[in-house]
DNA sequence: ACTCATGGTGTAGACAATCTACGTCATATG
DNA sequence: CATATGACGTAGATTGTCTACACCATGAGT
């Protein structure tokens, strides 16, 4: 229930730049990449599909990843994602805009000395 | 112009903590909240007004923080707002999420090892 | 052969936070 | 008395996330 449950929320706007990280270790489905996310974070980021997919699709549709069908470990049939080159460029770019606005962030919350 | 201008946005949800702390060095109206946050952030953070009287209202109406009409510095009346009692707890809370948060991020961004 | 759990992809609609672009009012200042 | 400025405010667009579904294909068990 909670018809407006406002609280598993993560950061706004950080999803493609986990995404786009993630796929440097090569190319991977769907899954894998929130499977990866929520072990590497040790389950504080825990993305659900909801999210995912738009975002898979969002990536894709900028140029950023591209895809293509193949068959996952577990022989199903899966959409395999790989860092495109402009997408390299692009993770780069969310990397330090994350960086600085984080650095800002902390630099509010325990000014210096 | 550009009539759907994307890049200036800071971190969703983190505008609530930022307004929050800043009043934890005591009452402080809109304008001089906004100037604190960009000033300390080393202009990194700059909040618009559209996102800044929105939030102050939300965070009145859940009573983190109250307001008074008073004269500013200028000889302007302002309100000022300050913390309550309930909104010295929420940053609490607030400033342990974004603290998690962000690791979590950093974590997958340079993964350990 | 049949069933079903599992793995994987996907969408619709709600919701919330921010931004841009305005508008308004009161006081200080010249 | 006019004007700049300090300060507050709102409307509407945009966007990213979530919840809650639905769907399909394959593997495994019987």
């Amino acid at each position: 229930m909670t018809p407006a449950s406002p609280r598993n929320q993560l950061l706004y706007g950080t999803l493609d730049l986990l995404i786009l990280r993630t796929l440097v270790y090569g190319p991977a489905h769907g899954h894998a990449i929130a499977g990866h996310i929520q072990r590497v974070s040790e389950d504080a980021l825990r993305i659900e599909t909801g999210s995912l997919y738009p975002a898979l699709h969002r990536l894709e549709a900028r140029g950023w990843i591209a895809a293509e069908w193949k068959t996952s470990d577990k022989g199903k049939r899966a959409r395999y994602y790989r860092l495109t080159r402009t997408g390299r460029r692009q993770l780069v770019v969310e990397q330090s805009r994350w960086q600085q606005l984080s650095v800002a962030v902390t630099r509010v919350l325990q000014p210096a000395e």
